[in-house]
DNA sequence: TTCTCATATGAACAGTGCGTTCATATTCTA
DNA sequence: TAGAATATGAACGCACTGTTCATATGAGAA
């Protein structure tokens, strides 16, 4: 808002290790930069801004990530909620619609459509945002979907030679079909008859 | 490739009309821009590059494209063969089997991978690649799909209450969902098992 | 045929952001 | 107390965007 007081040039400032230690730093960047994220898109958060925000120096952001896309990455993560447990109720058709139903609500009503949507946008093109998306979020989550599915199969709830793969695919492929692809994101209302078109298939019978 | 003549400055060269007409630049950017993206990418088309490939002028571009994303966007429109005909050989899986594996034949041996997930990754930040997606792409190829499954129902071959809608993002979205957010990409091998679990479903019986 | 208009062109400028280097000052650790 | 770690501001070079300008030339109209 106001201008730096040390601004001036030509009159010596005075650099030096900063009035905050590392840790201080990263959290106070990192909040600025998940701030900005929210607020502004991706697109907004350039190591530039973020540092303003955050009250440190751009040399320090460059010093401790090694892109803006890393550090939106970070940030967003940051501020996630924990990625919930599958519940396992012992009714494998209510627990995939809670958890579908959870994913749908803190896309469209938790701000995270958004921050996602540009973050999986932004991993097709930069490294260091897919490494971090892959492996913070999108492997874990599927291999925990997979885990509760597989339970299912040995319980004979699923086809003995289902694809859980596939299965998972169909479930948040088609959520992330509409987040991404159509850009007319998923409604929580269509969550049952989805789990339902999964379980039962569009055939007759 | 070689250095271009008029590059001396102070020395008065010559601005004018370009030597080629308008439609013959077009083709000419297209071209240079299409190459560029199968090539190095979309983050190597810039304004600056195409023009230089394309030997002609960045003030050109801005001229015909609002952005370089729609340009690119263009470009790729412009090389993709036309959309496919869905298929009606009045055997509704074998026809959904046939389109993906077109899909996924055009995405994994074709070179569209790259520039589809570029695009799309694009689309999630530059509004201009958002809506020539859209337009051009998503909701055509959606709505043909629709069409096919919609005869389909009439002939009883679908549940009578089937989500047509969801049916396509199953089957679709699985594959977007490997290419984009798994970045793991589908299989042409798969897609007979995911027609499979969309018509039959995952549940026993 | 002649004239007028559309338009491709090169040059220049300001703005933004990245990536890096440098000397300096401060805090933490040993 | 000495030295290592590190945050800081400044500066430079680079790439790309977005814009303006004068100029030359081809194409269509009168």
């Amino acid at each position: 808002m106001s201008e730096n007081a040390a601004v001036r040039p030509g009159r010596p400032v005075r650099p030096g290790r900063g009035r905050r230690p590392a840790t201080e730093v990263r959290a106070a960047v990192l909040a600025a930069a998940g701030d900005l994220l929210l607020r502004d898109g991706l697109q907004a958060l350039t190591f530039e801004r973020v540092a303003k925000e955050a009250g440190a120096s751009r040399t320090t952001l460059h010093k401790w990530w090694p892109s803006p896309g890393a550090l939106a990455a970070e940030a967003y993560f940051a501020r996630s909620r924990p990625v919930l447990d599958f519940p396992d109720t012992g009714d494998l058709r209510a627990d995939l619609v809670t958890q579908l139903r959870a994913f749908v609500h803190w896309l469209k009503d938790e701000g995270a459509e958004r921050p996602v949507a540009e973050l999986v946008g932004a991993a097709q093109t930069d490294p260091d945002v897919a490494r971090a998306w892959s492996e913070n979020y999108a492997r874990p989550r599927r291999e925990l979907a997979r885990e509760r599915l597989r339970t299912a199969q040995r319980q004979g709830l699923l086809r003995a030679d289902a694809d859980l793969d596939i299965v998972v695919d169909q479930l948040w492929g088609a959520c992330y079909h509409r987040l991404l692809v159509l850009r007319t994101p998923f409604d929580a209302s269509l969550v049952p008859r989805l789990v339902d078109h999964a379980l039962r298939g569009a055939a007759p019978r």
